[in-house]
DNA sequence: TTCGTTGCAAACATTTTGCAGTTTC
DNA sequence: GAAACTGCAAAATGTTTGCAACGAA
């Protein structure tokens, strides 16, 4: 029993935010973003869509940085690059012969349904 | 500056108990585990001890799963299996080729200093 | 005796949730 | 009008921290 959808001026906002930015943002992110053009938005209906987009397969989760999940509206399995010292995550592109990436690959502990590629480093940025 | 350190037994412990499973596990497993053992051992001396092993090097943070950090003392890089559906965190061999694992390489955009490789899916405990 | 270590509880930060009012259909 | 959506604030989680007591050197 799937739930009906309503339209949502709020839900289309926080989903064409995601869907503009390349910064991989966090639940708070979006709501700082938006919260100008709706001064009555609430943090839990970012958090709310976001759990939607998420289980509706609109978005991903890119990576739990410093504390605080971190989404993409690519949803299209690629590698990314985070900055341990200031947090922000890049797209990188994705490299030759990862073939486990996309598609289905047996092991002998489960089977897996998709590949997370991170590299950790810092930024040009935070080498000064 | 560095601080002097002394020795401690409960620290030793938690060292001992993450050097002595694969289960990956959190902080709260890691104090649920010695509570028995040490019935005054307090959350926060878990978590003190993991942060300061961290920084030495001793132990690396394999993931975030279900919001809950979890560890490993085995800091040589290699792949781990998550299993979204029971969090289980699982051990894979390292792959042939996959050189950008090891050593620093650099692209466009920072440094790289280490890749983390997650596959997702499910465990054959939780197909059933 | 010195200073690192710990228990405890309070403080924090992020995310989730209950409820009553609002909006969409 | 029914059901989804939202703001608000409280609650639930996971983690950090201040402080006085404790333990190692």
């Amino acid at each position: 029993m799937k739930t009906a959808r309503k339209y949502s001026r709020k839900r289309e906002a926080i989903l064409k935010t995601l869907r503009s930015t390349k910064a991989h943002p966090s639940a708070e992110w979006i709501y700082a973003r938006l919260k100008p053009t709706f001064p009555d938005l609430s943090l839990g209906t970012v958090y709310r869509n976001l759990s939607l987009f998420r289980t509706e397969g609109l978005v991903t989760s890119v990576a739990t940085v410093k504390g605080q999940e971190r989404f993409d509206a690519q949803v299209i399995p690629h590698p990314h690059f985070i900055c341990d010292s200031c947090g922000k995550v890049l797209d990188m592109d994705m490299l030759p012969d990862f073939g486990p990436a996309q598609g289905t690959v047996g092991f002998d502990g489960g089977e897996v349904e998709y590949c997370e590629i991170l590299f950790h480093g810092k930024c040009n940025d935070c080498k000064q």
